[in-house]
RNA sequence: GGCGCGGUACCCAAGUGGUAAGGGAGAGGUCUGCAAAACCUUUAUGCGUCGGUUCGAUUCCGACCCGCGCCUCCA
């Protein structure tokens, strides 16, 4: 079974697969630096992550294209309003992003391109458009798209925008423009504010523009998928066909994925209701990046997601949960031997897993699965059925959901200090609690466990006491001592 | 108003025309020096409400109620 995908232009569930090459070609909207990403941002991000460790998990190869927008009027407003180049401005908030990519586990895409390095090409293109009649130049020496000449546009979004004809008469608010709904593709330079001197003229590039010039350059006249924030759908992805359909006569993208908003406690995450989280507040605050990629990929991209902190304890747990059973299979001793029952759970899993993953997405399906077979192997492992054989199967089932999931790996710890020292840099906390280091708590486990030996209970418990205390919990099993970090 | 999505146990959530996955939480139990982990049992005759189609609907159709999103360069 080849993957199936919800296609927002279709407005269908659709087979999807790369036109060429066994190569997916793919672009991504990527983040507008102009502040720190926050958990909303981060969905569509994981979201479109999740895609592309599946399809190369499926075999394909992958081109995808990440657009960094470094100019903006919101950015070139606060550029000048803190006496700053627009790059100096970005700079930083794109550094950031990309560490925090890094803490959520993000794959880097292929390419990852900055509109502010683009603008010559973009020029260009307005400038074929005017040629082919789609674009015009307004008398401040701003360029808009007509509308009235692409009969297509709204088959995105399904909006019908018939009835609208060049020069018909429309409640015109912004008297420059032909047509109320024609979109800016360059703007002419205000005063005081960062501009670009280009061939048509000085000003900045619209919003819609570089999507369609940086996704061209690199994937194609034609690619295969197009992904974003379902508020991207419209405007901004409406606007990148017709220009990009305009110019070329060809088909842009071929599959339109859009992930859902997420809720915070129930509600629209904004600033004003005091419930907007960027991620290095969630880090600073002590949650997991490992929980919050776990919940972020919880619920299917197609579904809202309520983000609660209620919700990152559970993920926490199911993360911990998985970690544990990998820990035990790792340690447990067994005898020699395979048990069908085991082997058949593991087969089972992997599956479905993939099953689920090629049903959209269905992450929520496929995690079911892998949770289903660490049932049965503690089962069979309790009633010491489980022989050394069945290890390798449920681990490789592990690793082949890690390599969409990414939450197994234990380094939270070493992401949340990164995140406590930059928090303390800017001062938005005291002094970090102090961290035990991993030869210390191997030192102290070994003299608990010599404690042990001579049935010192008290010391024992004292010494749990004190790992404790740092952030160690223990188990003992009859294999050993393992130790993890809270 | 236009377009669209959703309402499943205490919470999150999958799913199907034939009788409710998974995770978390709660309760009881097993194991263990204690703890942790793990396992077992248990928690929806019920899937927003009311009708309809059907041998049979949570799943299909209709109406209604509730929540949410986009339509404002917010992912």
């Amino acid at each position: 079974m080849p993957l199936h995908l919800y296609n927002t232009l279709s407005g269908k569930v659709e087979e999807f697969a790369p036109s060429q090459d066994n190569t997916v070609r793919m672009y991504a909207c990527g983040p507008t630096v102009y502040d720190y990403g926050h958990i909303g941002n981060f969905r569509t991000f994981v979201a479109v992550d999740i895609l592309r460790r599946f399809l190369r998990q499926s075999g394909h190869k992958l081109q995808h294209v990440m657009n960094i927008t470094d100019v903006d009027d919101k950015i070139i407003r606060n550029a000048a309003r803190d006496k700053k180049t627009v790059q100096e401005y970005t700079r930083k908030y794109e550094e950031a992003f990309l560490e925090d990519m890094g803490s959520l586990n993000l794959e880097r895409p292929e390419r990852l391109v900055r509109a502010t390095e683009h603008i010559p090409a973009m020029a260009e293109f307005i400038a074929a458009l005017e040629k082919k009649g789609f674009a015009y130049r307004t008398e401040d020496g701003s360029y808009y798209f007509r509308i009235a000449m692409f009969p297509e546009y709204g088959k995105l979004s399904k909006k019908d925008f018939g009835g609208m004809e060049t020069g018909a008469r429309v409640d015109v608010d912004e008297y420059e423009k032909d047509n109320a709904r024609d979109f800016a593709l360059w703007k002419s330079p205000k005063e005081g504010e960062a501009f670009w001197e280009s061939s048509i003229g000085p000003g900045r590039p619209g919003w819609h523009i570089e999507c369609s010039v940086m996704s061209m350059k690199y994937l194609g006249d034609s690619f295969d998928l197009h992904a974003g924030g379902e508020d991207l759908t419209f405007p901004h992805h409406e606007n990148e066909i017709a220009q990009s359909e305009a110019l070329t006569g060809k088909i842009f993208s071929r599959h339109w994925m859009h992930v859902r908003f997420l809720l915070v406690e129930g509600e629209k995450m904004s600033k004003s209701a005091g419930n907007f989280f960027t991620l290095r507040d969630l880090l600073v605050k002590g949650h997991k990046p490992s929980s919050i990629r776990f919940l972020l990929t919880s619920v299917p991209y197609r579904k809202q997601l309520n983000f609660t902190m209620a919700g990152l304890e559970q993920a926490a747990k199911s993360v911990e949960r998985l970690r544990t059973f990998a820990a035990r299979m790792r340690m447990m001793r067994l005898p020699a031997g395979t048990n069908p029952a085991a082997q058949e759970a593991a087969a089972k899993a992997r599956r479905e897993m993939r099953a689920g993953m090629e049903d959209d997405l269905n992450t929520a399906y496929a995690s079911a699965a892998v949770f289903d077979m660490v049932r049965e192997m503690n089962t069979l492992a309790d009633h010491g059925e489980l022989r050394e054989g069945d290890k390798a199967p449920s681990l490789e089932v592990l690793e082949l959901f890690d390599e969409i999931f990414a939450v197994m790996k234990d380094d939270d710890a070493d992401k949340m200090k990164a995140a406590m020292e930059w928090a303390r840099e800017h001062g938005l906390v005291g002094e970090a609690a102090k961290t035990i280091s991993d030869e210390e708590v191997n030192r102290l486990i070994e003299e608990r466990n010599a404690a042990k030996k001579a049935r010192d209970f008290a010391r024992s418990d004292a010494l749990r006491k004190q790992l404790a205390d740092g952030g160690i919990v223990l188990e003992d099993t009859k294999d050993g001592t393992r130790w993890k970090r809270k």
